[in-house]
DNA sequence: CAAATAATATACATGCATGTATGTATATTG
DNA sequence: CAATATACATACATGCATGTATATTATTTG
């Protein structure tokens, strides 16, 4: 859990007792990261099928040997991920949660948190990747299911907190709020990457301002 | 461009002249519309890099002897299939575009085919791969966003008459308008195919009702 | 610093989908 | 109805990504 403290200490202190993280590990865990991070372009650029395990491992700076050491599989490094993204994604809206009470700040960074998330293709990207691999494998629809839900479910109590606090009654569930914006989200930064000329980036704001301001019940803005 | 009819009256009438459409011309016809049949559900099923050739023409009730025959490879028929589909649904935008110009009644059709739209599985994994495909691999992106595009104007089209004909003004540029209904149909139908405990079909009508009238300044409904 | 152990690379085997070449059946022509 | 062309099937060749077994390099330990 803490491979740098634990390497210092390790050698002066401990010659005996085993210690519990090795440099080797620190090492591992270190490729098992790059490996990740570089799973998360390809897998992004390529789409799941199409990705090469080699083209993985070539970014990350090694063969695919490191990746057998580390992953069993395509589809392993692929749940790998999707549980990395979603612990990230999901400790991004915690972190919106946390912040001051004001519904209107909160309102506003919900925005443009969204807004934020528009313009990163990558994300776009492997959220569908994930979504059409669920839907296409029954045997692992579960789980990702069960991980996408956890997202929702977050996002849907940050929604519920937002509408309380502003007073307002959503007119639909608050998960299904959250999917929706999530949703539509995805789905504008994806057709500006077909084709930027029918979507620009300020339609996208405008489209997920009316959006929000639709279903949060808020102002016909702004 | 007329088996049909050609097929009848070659023989009796036009002994000497080179038939211009043979019967067996008819009956390529129809195992190459019964091959883009087939590639339509498996597309729609596995997506296109995991979709088989063989799946294909098996599905149609060929081997890959008679996929060979029509098309030059998997590419091949999936932008047959584009122009096809593209084709589809632009005559479905001009037959609601024909209809009578009742304002009321052309935003209800148009509504309606949205959700519609939505309760197609395969119209939204396929459209899918076919946006997929085209962020994905530069070469053909300009061919294919010609196709979406020709879609998304003439999307964009009906919705400047009824904006016209209804005396609103869009927020946006009608093809963005266009392009958002047709994002938000297939993302929220995508998430209802992931998980619809998290987003019910209600919850979609809902949803895209809402964003329908945000967008085309109709009243908060229904 | 040498022996042992772990991390990664390299080389090889396998499977599988594509594409092609050729054979067979079905339609067309005179 | 024979010949000829066309549609499709079958069998084979090829390439390529995966996975595995073994070698090599780096790290730890006494």
């Amino acid at each position: 859990m803490n491979p740098t403290l634990a390497r210092r200490s390790s050698k002066p202190l401990l010659r005996r007792m085993k210690p519990t993280v090795s440099r080797q590990q620190a090492r591992t865990d270190a490729t098992r990261r790059k490996l990740l991070v570089a799973a998360e372009r390809i897998f992004a650029r390529d789409g799941f099928e199409a990705a090469r395990l080699e083209d993985i491992a070539g970014l990350a700076g090694y063969t695919r040997g490191a990746f057998y050491a580390n992953f069993q599989s395509k589809e392993d490094i692929f749940f790998a991920l999707l549980e990395r993204w979603v612990g990230q994604r999901i400790s991004e809206v915690e972190a919106l949660l946390a912040q001051q009470e004001r519904p209107a700040k909160l309102l506003r960074a919900l925005r443009e948190h969204y807004a934020q998330i528009t313009q990163d293709r990558r994300l776009a990207l492997l959220s569908l990747e994930f979504k059409l691999f669920a839907i296409r494998h029954p045997e692992a629809h579960a789980r990702l299911r069960a991980r996408q839900r956890r997202l929702r479910v977050s996002g849907g109590d940050l929604l519920r907190r937002i509408a309380r606090v502003a007073g307002r009654t959503l007119p639909i569930s608050c998960t299904a709020a959250a999917t929706g914006f999530g949703a539509i989200s995805s789905a504008l930064s994806l057709e500006h990457l077909v084709d930027h000329t029918m979507v620009s980036d300020q339609d996208i704001r405008h489209l997920l301002g009316v959006f929000f301001d639709a279903v949060l019940g808020t102002k016909p803005t702004r």
